[in-house]
DNA sequence: CTGTTAGCGCATTCAT
DNA sequence: ATGAATGCGCTAACAG
């Protein structure tokens, strides 16, 4: 173990205070000699100085870094394409401006053992909320309970709590436009397919909105919705199997994200049902892997990275200035027609 | 912002020390009055007192923490499924046992004004380095300039360095396997497709192992290797477009990773091109996209996830014993067969 | 079994 | 322009 090298050993071999040492490492060399500013940066080279942010923390109770606690069922809840946008962007934003992001996965019932939770560790927390209506009140409350500022992602802030922002996207129009679009393709007998647990409220607004557009749509159109468990390519395939064996097929299946669109599209050409001749297919998201299906998904583009990003920003801006400028930011989706419809 | 509550504000309101109550949060409670720890237990929670970790890292030098240092090209480095893998393996094995991790994505050339590595703020750190063998090598020696623990991810250990230790996989014999299985199945002509940058140490393996296995086939069978960009759809399309317009068509396109693969399936499909008829195609990883691509392609299984929780399994160990145990971690990949062989 | 003392490394405040 | 004293919140070591 390398010894520990402090601001006073730094000081003793430049030969000035500790103080000007702690002025030189936190920028404040402007108004020094510039003999003593060579002699402290030769000092701190030579003993390959690196300050102490616990120390310094307790000092300013200033952390320079934020916390991300994702409510997932999974410990694998990063391979969801959007939490690994989210997770992008926000740590990006924050790197930028020289702040860490700690990261934090668990369920929604370990969230009060949480280490985020139980210890001031983190300047505020960003928080991506899973679960019933109920589950997510509860999460939040629980974030809420620290005290600390917050941002809620995918998820609309409660005007209960005064220190803290949402940051939204537009899953409701997203989907009403692709709904529509669908429509006006003929399809009149939707299916929609989503998870049977993961409930984001941003994919209960997608069913809304396609529910919105058939609403408007009048009489002759109508809608099911049916659950496929985990929402990869067996469990989906699994769900088809029991609907189809109950009714005939629908016009289109509007999956809630593009791993069921995609799981859809293998199940259909295994039985040589043709996409999009004999049914429509959507997907919603359009993050990488999206393309890699065949045919290629039509789909609605989440802004996931950008979303990430101004939860960050908002968190800093916070921090900076002592309140969140805005209380709601919410975020275009981009209708992405492609080759199933 | 709440008032901030803290050790002595419980002792006052338990009319206890704040060293019992210090004893308390930190489960030093076995020899203690059961009065004393309740009223102590009322107190924590009535005033809803959180610990604060930088005051207690300067005391005890501990941080509860782990950095994990991504080097990458790209912001949206997450949207590598291998990495994402690594985060979540990481993060649980991390979280379970009470430590946070700091995750903090770079390029190379900025890895030296990274936070994590100017600043004491964890208690050791992980790296997956890319780039060339000179960089890589670089970035090995920064990390170890810290004097911190570390472990290299993907990267193997060089001798210098004693407090670290390195988590691997089989790359070189499962690709091996694969490129033996092709040979197998008739292909002579074969031609590995890599991204032109982000030069793990794993994908120069992966090229190391097939080469082998045709060395090892005689003067029969012969390899080629192409560079297909960013290694995603309209990129490698254009490197096939311009391999092709010089060459034959190959027996078999080996691609480093399964995105490229899935790019190369859709290319051919796009010419009519049938596969495995025409021409065979292999993967890597087969992590989650994997088996959306139609025909499904035959890979080699990377156990991502379970290395990055080896690493963090490593690290708290070298934490709590003040060694690492074993210098050197390999775990298995394993050949997945599919339908493009 | 509980309380007292001291000090971790740093930055704010106020001297000089 | 630089330095000395002080204390952030917590816990190791010891005293009672």
């Amino acid at each position: 173990m390398a010894v520990r090298v402090k601001l006073s050993d730094v000081a003793r071999r430049a030969r000035v205070s500790a103080m000007s040492v702690s002025n030189y490492m936190n920028g404040r060399h402007g108004t020094m000699t510039e003999e003593t500013r060579d002699r402290i940066a030769e000092a701190v080279t030579v003993l390959n100085y690196r300050p102490d942010m616990a120390a310094r923390s307790v000092r300013t109770s200033k952390i320079q870094s934020v916390g991300l606690i994702v409510v997932d069922e999974s410990p694998t809840y990063l391979s969801d394409g959007y939490t690994t946008q989210l997770v992008s962007g926000l740590g990006d934003a924050l790197n930028a401006k020289g702040y860490t992001l700690q990261l934090e996965g668990l369920t929604a019932s370990r969230l009060s053992a949480s280490t985020l939770i139980r210890q001031r560790q983190t300047d505020g927390l960003c928080v991506l909320p899973t679960g019933s209506l109920a589950t997510r009140k509860e999460i939040i409350r629980t974030v809420a309970g620290t005290g600390q500022p917050f941002v809620l992602l995918l998820e609309s802030l409660p005007r209960a709590w005064p220190d803290a922002c949402c940051v939204l996207q537009t899953d409701r129009q997203g989907a009403r436009e692709l709904a529509r679009h669908v429509l006006e393709r003929g399809a009149r007998d939707l299916v929609v397919l989503k998870q049977s647990h993961n409930h984001w409220q941003a994919v209960a607004e997608r069913q809304v909105g396609i529910e919105e557009a058939v609403a408007q749509f009048g009489e002759a159109a109508s809608l099911k919705v049916t659950q496929c468990g985990s929402g990869d390519v067996a469990a989906t395939a699994a769900a088809l199997d029991a609907y189809l064996a109950n009714a005939r097929l629908p016009d289109a299946f509007m999956a809630t994200n593009d791993q069921i669109g995609i799981a859809v599209l293998k199940y259909l050409k295994a039985r040589g049902i043709a996409v999009p001749g004999d049914v429509l297919v959507t997907g919603f998201n359009a993050f990488d892997f999206w393309q890699f299906s065949d045919p290629v998904l039509t789909t609605v583009r989440s802004p996931g990275f950008e979303l990430g990003h101004r939860a960050g920003e908002a968190m800093i801006e916070r921090m900076e200035k002592g309140v969140f400028a805005e209380r709601r930011i919410t975020l275009e989706t981009t209708f992405q027609p492609s080759e199933t419809t």
